[in-house]
DNA sequence: AGGCAAGGTTTACGTATGTAAAAAAGGGAG
DNA sequence: CTCCCTTTTTTACATACGTAAACCTTGCCT
């Protein structure tokens, strides 16, 4: 019942009664051919078990059609959207993404490197890791091919090609709503997995300073570096609304894992963060996690435009892949935040 | 002040002065090799800017070394967590792991698998969509190379290497606490995006007839095929609250995210579930979202073994590979879930 | 010194396809 | 019917490496 069985062009060839580079042409661009040519292979095809080999294929190629994304952790809904854009994205343009996972552990993030100049990808697109990343494996993935940073970046690496929000104005927003309609915020530090953490923190503080306020980082001592923010929010607010501190402030929580979990603290100590709400305590976020509408209270929060993020990303490497820019001219393109006010502040 | 890029073993081998073959068999197993010559090619290789090409060395070895994964939605921490012990588990055995998300579409399912054959991985490792899935590409791919289930799998495939939840001991062991300590609970349905909804939901009528209950199903008319589970949740028993009904019951999600759209419609009519609350009305879900201890209150759920899941799947995956498994005797794994107490119900 | 074994080198061929150039076939117009 | 143009086939070579067999070194042992 099944199909015969084919594995190579050759055999395919004699199995239609088609040359072999015939058959190559058409696997590349059936345009190529006249169109009676076209029936007759497909109509061979339908009835045959054949699938061209992916390495045989891009072994004597110039381009092979691949991109490689590089995301530094998983278990995080943020970066999850982002590379659902950029797949997205790429697709629209015919490419294939490769994504690779560096579990936010350097030696994995640079074996993934390694993994794409092998492959020959035709460029790649890095979300890297904070300090631990190694910035010799970045420099030498971007010496070989197109290379665009995305999400966050080194301050180590001003001239390199880089797509990520503008985090200057979406925390300055932040800070100038609250301090618009309340009590002026403190800032909830996060972990320092990546740079955002800092430039976030550093934002808020020159914001702050701008506006003629005192600017105060909470929880920038007991910061561990891993990826558990909610566990990271609610035992620094824990810590201080069981001491009856804070908690008639405003906090403005780094991203909105950590602002879970500092309001999981203040509904331990009974409190409801919110304008409307007794007491005055009210916590923001930043990122617009899509579970933000959806908890109680419902975050308010800053909105990273992810999605454009993806596009633009996929966008300039595609420009890069196609030597339409001038060379040694990085471009850096930041996106702006969008303030989402729901209930928490 | 950049190393010399070489781009060919044969390059390679007149740089530093060691034959082809010689090379090869180092970048495969230098063990093969004596430790002088090892120290040698080792030596020259740091003065030198090289990279295998992944596609020439995959073209003639019998073993590519990469497994895939297909994983039907990338926006749910369910899968991510999924994915991340399949990933650690394959590297752990030394494999590369391809991963392509369908994104809920078939088309690209196909295109994935079709990806998966001209690449020559492995095996293959695939969580698929519900009935939208086609067969036939699942039943192709099957037939071409290893290939396991996980997750969730069709009805029509009871024949084929699977491995997953034991929904009836998972949902049995919810339903049964939640008569033993309060009212029966309603099942709050989920979207059919995969055949896991059903499966759970047959579980729960199974699991109250048993106990001499009547079984409830709720939400399962305007239920879309779409991912919005909180939405989805959250609407239901909106329409349900605001009309006074259910707001004493104990009320099973499907799953978590339903769940956490389910608290969320309380709290908008000021119900607080849990146990020891005021007026009776309990939720708990199913999956142990890793959110679920951050939620307010606490989301009482029933745990999927996540981790031994993607280990049990690339175990199997590597023994049919191996081919240390007697043909046409299919392995069903399932693991049981655990229930987590917390505040919710 | 001669014999022997281990490790390396040479040589040659295989992998499945891309690609270019020359030769042949086909089809339409005059 | 013949010429010309387009499309396809033929032929040949390229891609970067795996693999096997025969040959050559080297060094050790007797």
């Amino acid at each position: 019942m099944s199909k015969p069985r084919i594995n190579t062009m050759e055999e395919l060839s004699v199995a239609i009664g088609v040359s072999r580079p015939t058959l190559s042409r058409f696997f590349q661009d059936p345009s190529l051919l006249k169109a009676k040519t076209v029936a007759r292979i497909e109509a061979g095809l339908a009835g045959v078990e054949y699938v061209p080999n992916f390495f045989a294929t891009r072994l004597n190629r110039k381009s092979t059609g691949m991109i490689g994304v590089i995301i530094p952790y998983l278990n995080d809904l943020f970066f999850t959207k982002l590379l659902a854009s950029v797949e997205s994205a790429a697709m629209q343009a015919g490419m294939t993404v490769i994504t690779q996972c560096s579990h936010s552990d350097p030696a994995i993030e640079a074996r993934a490197a390694e993994t794409f100049m092998s492959m020959s990808v035709d460029g790649a697109i890095v979300a890297p890791l904070g300090d631990q990343s190694d910035k010799a494996v970045h420099l030498r993935l971007r010496s070989r091919l197109p290379f665009v940073l995305m999400d966050s970046r080194p301050s180590t690496m001003p001239d390199v090609d880089y797509v990520g929000s503008d985090h200057d104005q979406s925390t300055g927003l932040m800070t100038d709503y609250l301090c618009r309609v309340g009590e002026p915020p403190i800032f909830l530090a996060m972990p320092r997995v990546n740079f955002n953490a800092l430039e976030r923190e550093k934002a808020y503080i020159a914001r702050m300073r701008h506006l003629g306020f005192d600017p105060v980082v909470l929880g920038a001592g007991l910061i561990r570096e891993n990826w558990h923010f909610e566990e990271h929010g609610e035992a620094v607010l824990e810590a201080e609304f069981s001491q009856g501190r804070l908690t008639d402030r405003s906090i403005f929580c780094a991203n909105d894992r950590v602002a879970i979990g500092a309001i999981r603290a203040a509904a331990r100590h009974g409190l409801v963060p919110g304008r409307a709400a007794w007491g005055g305590l009210r916590i923001a976020g930043h990122d617009d996690y899509p579970l933000c509408p959806f908890l109680n209270p419902a975050l308010t929060t800053v909105a990273q435009d992810t999605d454009a993020i993806g596009r633009q990303a996929v966008s300039r490497i595609l420009e890069i892949i196609r030597g339409e820019v001038a060379d040694e001219v990085p471009e850096i393109t930041l996106f702006d935040g969008q303030l989402k006010l729901r209930e928490s502040a």
